[in-house]
DNA sequence: ACGAATATCTATCAGATGATAGTATTCTTG
DNA sequence: CAAGAATACTATCATCTGATAGATATTCGT
């Protein structure tokens, strides 16, 4: 795997160096990329192929090579893609939450808009049937590093776990940046996810047959409630 | 992928069918076992190859099918390890809380045995090295179900989440089963995991460099601390 | 010690897969 | 309306991968 770069003859985007018209070209392109979305949901990159993806999108394969460069630069722009689609669902909630913890330095308004940021989170994940693919293709590339990571670290983990972490270092009480809040940051937005990448189990377990608006109340009342105790608990 | 099984021409285990004697044999199959439990913990089914197995444990190639019948076998066989490895490290909690749900009514009581097989379960996925790569191949099986997932939900994550659940409804104060118990016993299980299958966001996010006694003791405080508000958590 | 069961190797196959070469078609614009 | 850029296809390659065939070596009970 992974053979030394053999000089990158062409660049991911070997489209989109001149006059930026044709729009038929950018469909094309679309579709494709909403194709690759779904299949790299499905399963692991090195699972996922080419070719499938290529007639599931009704153009020959030399196309894929054309638009993105290759496999992987296709992978690439799924990720961005999945970053888009991400923060037009949530930056409202994470907007409000920024601007809060300027303004207002009070614990109970944290956690008010703590409770918004998982409701989004959790929203967008449960959000669309497609939604559910993106959760795999996040939680994989977490766990088996790959191409997409850094895109993927810095413009969803980052950022969710850094506000998370300051929300709940805010009804705390404690600095910025303190540790244990960084930890319950890490188990709050793990126990939303989970919800979804681990949805398999979620549903034998709680023997739900799909993961609807119904179930994700109580998945969201069990996740408030989290976020309730919260600066409430001490131990004995 | 799954091609329609084709006749099964050889039984999973081809070998131990007579005398059973041989010793060498066995230790052969145990290096195997053991390789390819570091391959399937380290990239996907998919990607993890047969040659790469057998040449870093030292055999050739037929010598996979020889054992295992083939790489589907040979990848049971490591979902079969880790369950056994998993029982020797964690049934002694579970025992015990078993006997104490039997025994003690106290929501107090179900709270320490809670504590006590949770921090069995961290302990196990923090214990050892290749603990990290089995959480790997349990979390990746849970997320794109294989040949391994019924070995692994019903040895695992059945019993797992059971004991959780029952203990939190003890606490509670709820009938066993209650489905709010069981999603928190969810939550709770996904977040104790997520310090292992999480781990390269978990290690960036802390600005850790490895997750050892230390930092296991910093998420089973957090975590012991999130046991100690289940049942005393009122909204408002 | 001897033969059957067991263990292991070399050589090779068939299929899948990502990628490229080369060519034909279509669209935009001067 | 040409001309050139952009779009898209057919055919083909080189490589990797799991698996099998068939031969050879090793081990162990008798």
């Amino acid at each position: 795997m992974a053979k030394t770069p053999p000089a990158p003859l062409k660049p991911a985007k070997a489209r989109s160096t001149a006059t930026a018209g044709y729009r038929k070209g950018e469909e094309t392109r679309q579709r494709i990329l909403e194709v690759a979305l779904k299949a790299f949901g499905d399963v692991s990159y090195k699972a996922a192929t080419t070719r499938r993806i290529s007639e599931a999108a009704g153009v020959s394969l030399p196309t894929l090579q054309y638009y993105f460069g290759g496999k992987e630069g296709l992978y690439r722009a799924c990720a961005e893609a999945i970053v888009d689609r991400y923060r037009r669902r949530t930056a409202a909630a994470a907007a409000k939450a920024a601007e809060a913890l300027n303004e207002d330095r009070a614990a109970e308004t944290a956690r008010v808009h703590l409770k918004a940021v998982i409701g989004a989170l959790a929203g967008f994940l449960v959000g669309s049937r497609e939604a559910e693919g993106w959760a795999q293709f996040v939680a994989r590339e977490l766990r088996d590093p790959g191409p997409a990571f850094e895109i993927l670290y810095e413009n969803l983990w980052r950022p969710g776990v850094s506000t998370t972490a300051r929300l709940i270092a805010r009804i705390l009480g404690v600095p910025e940046g303190d540790p244990a809040a960084r930890i319950r940051a890490l188990l709050l937005i793990s126990s939303a996810l989970a919800f979804q990448s681990g949805r398999r189990i979620v549903l034998r377990t709680m023997r739900w047959s799909t993961i609807g608006g119904d179930e994700l109340a109580m998945v969201l009342s069990a996740l408030d409630a989290q976020i309730d105790t919260i600066g409430r608990d001490h131990a004995r």
